[in-house]
DNA sequence: CTCCAGGGATGAT
DNA sequence: ATCATCCATGGA
């Protein structure tokens, strides 16, 4: 299998694959193997220059985001000190285009989970349930469609170690699959709209809606807010002991970070609990 | 509005 | 080796 090799100038493939967006990279050589889409692919950096075996460039410069004009999104991030040291910290991070089956799926399994945990869960369902390919003799798997774990059984789930989520999985992989909710469709909908819809299946609430249009539905405005995120922004942004509701929270976040929202989270998550930044228990 | 089940890894003792 | 902690959703 050859190596192509492309310019890929203001990215940062590590922390884009580590930051909490996709689970299922694992490190190989110099780089990572793992699948996009139904394709394994293996990817490494040097510098500016990516090279990578698999699949073909377009779904590289797709899958990446390299097509993001990253430089002005971060300038249009606010300007304050912890928003600037979080853009600092993450330079090259860009927001992965993720189908948008996986990445439902996979933020339902990941509610009240860590990142090391719901790794395992993306990689078990993978290994139990999708399609297994090879590349450089090293398997990675697909992540299973809908139809596929539709027909699967809560208990079978549930040896993926999702636990009761898996009763949530199978429910929404059924209405997926049914063509009742159709993901694809939802592409055309507008973000509130959008977000209202997927809050109607089993396990997706605000947060993991918020995931899934920021990281299968290009909505880069939104606003994932979870526990992290919440302590970074009461620290930041709000005095100390102030009572601060939910409500008041996700106000500010959208009237504060813009159209880029989605992007300043991550920044603002990945500069958190990677870089040692505001005081916290990590 | 508040309370709490739920599962499994991870950190603390 | 056991114990406490983490935490989004949904339902009481």
């Amino acid at each position: 299998m050859t190596l192509s090799h492309i310019d890929a100038s203001n990215f940062d493939l590590e922390k884009s694959l580590h930051c909490g967006q996709v689970f299922h990279w694992e490190k190989y050589d110099q780089g990572f193997v793992g699948a996009i889409a139904n394709r394994a692919a293996f990817v490494k950096q040097r510098g500016e220059r990516l090279s990578f075996a698999g699949v073909p460039e377009r779904i590289i410069t797709r899958y990446f985001s390299l097509d993001h004009p990253l430089a002005e999104i971060c300038r249009s991030f606010p300007n304050d000190p912890g928003m600037n040291a979080a853009r600092d910290f993450c330079r090259g991070l860009r927001i992965i285009r993720q189908p948008e089956w996986e990445c439902l799926a996979t933020f339902i399994c990941s509610s009240m989970k860590q990142v090391a945990h719901i790794r395992q869960i993306s990689i078990a369902l993978r290994k139990r349930f999708g399609a297994r390919k090879a590349i450089y003799g090293t398997l990675v798997y697909a992540f299973p469609g809908a139809a596929r774990l539709a027909e699967s059984s809560d208990e079978e789930l549930r040896k993926c170690a999702l636990g009761y989520r898996g009763k949530n999985l199978l429910a929404t992989a059924q209405r997926v699959a049914s063509g009742e909710a159709d993901l694809k469709a939802w592409r055309k909908l507008a973000d509130d709209e959008l977000r209202t819809r997927l809050c109607e299946l089993p396990g997706v609430g605000v947060k993991v809606a918020n995931c899934v249009m920021l990281f299968a539905y290009e909505r880069l405005a939104a606003f994932p807010i979870d526990v992290w995120i919440e302590r970074v922004l009461r620290q930041q942004y709000f005095p100390p002991r102030k009572k601060i509701t939910a409500r008041q929270l996700r106000e500010f976040c959208d009237n504060y970070f813009g159209d880029h929202g989605g992007y300043a989270q991550q920044y603002l998550f990945h500069h958190a609990r990677k870089g040692g930044g505001p005081k916290m228990a990590i």
